[in-house]
This record gives structure tokens, sequence and C-alpha cells, in this order.
DNA sequence: ACTTAAATTGACCACCCGGTCATTATTAAA
DNA sequence: TTTAATAATGACCGGGTGGTCAATTTAAGT
């Protein structure tokens, strides 16, 4: 046996979906520590020996689920990047905050376990995550900043990991807070063409 | 009896600090959920019976730590901005970020109690403090960058609620970050003269 | 010194946790 | 159809939790 997962991978896929959604909804809902493997087991309508069999410890399990949601969010980052290559970094910025926006009202379980693993957690192996997220986002921006530098659409004496930073601080913060109202209700305050906007604007020009 | 931590106010002094000194140690290494009021109790050399007697509930307990460190960080908060009234916004940028770090080498434990609460965290009334903090930075903020648009030092049309907000956001993760170096111990990675002037330049100019 | 009131203690409670493993149910091979 | 191998089960374990309360120590009043 050479992966670990082995096991539960060669379930029947209707079984390991009921899993994996099972194991969502609950370390979206509590924290690692607090999270229950026994309510997995009854959510997912499995024995405790069967998920124990799957993956050998919660830190396991949790490992495959925090992977599977980084994956998506992943895949939407490179999505939305390589369909805007060609626009001006304004419209490419206000694309990258639009599509946050939607992967949130479309993933919103995973939303939840992607910010509780950036912001706080105790998750096993935390600074370890942390810290690829850190050159996840570091490519990732940097990438689309260059850009931006080679076409002279931004000072192109820039200190790249500083405008880095600023990025992704805002444009994270903005995602969270707009998470966190629309999971308490009132994300309508948020007029999402404004703030848009007003980000794009702001990385132009400053507040002066 | 008025207060519900009146009993604990009655304590000879040095009794109350060795119970807060033991509670903040707990509640800034773990979070709200495993936070072991056996350890504080322990650490305190104090009886189980005593601290529920002082503290009806392990939340009202968080309650009255929070409390403390956040007066802390106000009490800051408030000295730096009487401080630097009558500098320029740049200037005074710098000293807010300045006391910030600071404050984080001072107070450590309170440090990690105050991030652990803004970002995630499962405390009792989450919601509720976390809108109060909100309403608070924007006092705070607001204030300041209202300030610098009277001195014609910022954009007099800018949107107070979102310059507010990307001052915030680019504040705190600064914070943050540093705080989680430095507690990682490679806090040397941050040239702080250097950060301090990136940040104020940005906000000034942004990324053209 | 005696009594009474208040403060302190820690054994104890019910509950929940992650993880185990002997037993049972299911499937495959003969 | 019998046997062998595999998969699934859930009672059970040691340990930790927040919280309680009868019993004991300490302090105060007379």
């Amino acid at each position: 046996m050479i992966s670990s997962t082995n096991k539960f991978e060669q379930l029947p896929l209707e079984k390991q979906s009921r899993i994996v959604n099972a194991s969502i909804s609950e370390f979206a809902e509590k924290d690692y520590e607090t999270a229950s493997m026994n309510t997995v087991v009854n959510q997912a309508g499995i024995s405790k020996g069967s998920l124990f069999n799957y993956f050998k410890t919660k830190s396991i399990l949790y490992d495959h689920i925090y992977k599977l949601a980084l994956g998506e969010v992943k895949a939407y980052l490179r999505k939305v990047r390589d369909e805007t290559i060609d626009l001006p970094f304004q419209k490419r910025l206000s694309k990258i905050v639009d599509s946050g926006v939607q992967f949130i009202i479309e993933h919103p379980r995973l939303a939840k376990i992607y910010f509780r693993l950036i912001y706080s957690a105790d998750s096993p192996n935390r600074q370890k995550i942390v810290s690829e997220l850190q050159v996840l986002s570091n490519d990732y921006l940097g990438e689309i900043i260059q850009d931006a530098m080679d076409r002279n659409e931004l000072d192109p004496n820039l200190d790249k990991g500083q405008a880095v930073f600023f990025l992704d601080s805002v444009l994270n913060r903005f995602l969270k807070d707009y998470h966190e109202a629309k999971s308490h209700g009132d994300a309508d305050q948020f007029n999402r063409d404004e703030w848009v906007r007003g980000i794009t604007i702001f990385f132009s020009k400053g507040l002066k």
C-alpha cells in the first residue's frame, strides 16, 4: 500500500462523497480541536471503526479535507489568472475580487475552511501550511504584479514583495469580511462593484 | 452584589494577579474551547472550587481577560493618537505602526489574545465582540484620516469608510505577520523602518 | 476561648473525546 | 455449499472537560 488514503479511495464513490461531505461540514463548523469524529461518522452514516480504518487519525482526515479545499481554491485562482492574462491590471484585479466573491457564494463551506486555515486555526502542521500558502500567494500575486510592471501599468521600481503584501492584505481581508457578513446574513451592505472600484483605485493612486 | 466579578475584585491583589496571569497565559496559548480551567487553577496555585467561585463560568473568566487585553490595546492606541495629534499623516502612520510593534514586544501574550480574537476564534459572543472592534477601529482610524483630509494631506473626496478599511487591513495584517514571525523566532526578516516607509508611501501614492 | 460566618478545598459527577479491537456481516474462491 | 478472506461494526478504554458541593480551614465577633 502506497498512500494512506488508499483504502478510502477504493471505496464506492457514493460512500466517499458522503464521508467527504460530512467532514467538510464538521471542519467548516468547528475548528480542528473541537471538530468531532463522532459527528462525522454519524452524519456520514458509517461506523467509527470504518472511518478510522479509512483515515488512521483525525489529523490525516483533516489533511485530506484541507488539501481538497485548497485544491478548489487554487483551481479558481488559476482559472481567473489565465482568463485575464491579456487584461490591464485594474481590470484584472477586479476580476480576481469578483471570482473570490463567486467562490465564497458557490463553496461557502470550503471558504470557511480556507479562512479558518489562514486566520488563526490550531490545525496540525499549521506553520508549515501557512508558509506554503505564503509562497503560493507570493507566486500568484507576484506574477500578476510583475506582468503589470512589465507593461508599465505599475511603477517598475516597486518593491515587489511589499506590493504583493499590500495586495494580499487587502484582498484577503475584503473576502474574509464579505464571507463573514454573508454568513451572518447582512451581505447586502457590500456594494460589490463599488468596492471593487475602490480597491483598484486605491492600488493605483493611494489615498492622496 | 452588583458585578459578577465582585468576589474576585475583593481578593488580595497578589492573588488576583496570580489568577489573571495564569488565565492570560492559558488563553494566549490555546483558543477558547481548548483552554483548560484545570491548567489555570494549577498555574495560579488555587483550587478549582475557588476559581469557579470568583468566576461562575469559563466564559465569564474569558470575558474578564479579553476585556483586560482590549483595554491595554485601547490605552496604547489612545496614547499614540494623542501624542501624534500635531504630526503630518505619514509621520503619524509610522508612529502608529511603531507603537503596534512595541506593544507586541512588551505584551506578547495580550497580543496573542487580541489576534486570536480578531482572526477566527470561536470565543463566546464572537460576533458581538468583532462588531464592537469594527466600530472601535472605525472611530480610531476614521479620526486620523479625517484629520489628514482636513489638512489636505489626503484627497478630501475620499470614501472615508473605504480608506479606513484599507488602513485597517494593511496595519492589522502587518502586525499579525510581525507577531507570528516573532513568536516563531524569525522576526529579523522584518526590517521595521523599511516596512514602515513602504506602508506610508503605499498609502500616499499607491503602486503606480 | 467560644461561636458563627465566610472562604477554600479537591474528590466527584456526567459527558465527550480520539482511538481500538473482538465480534459480526459480507463477499470471493473452492 | 462450504471455506477463507475482507470489510464493517459499536461497545469499550483511558483520559480530559466544565462544573458542583459536602467537608474543612480560616477569619471575625463577642
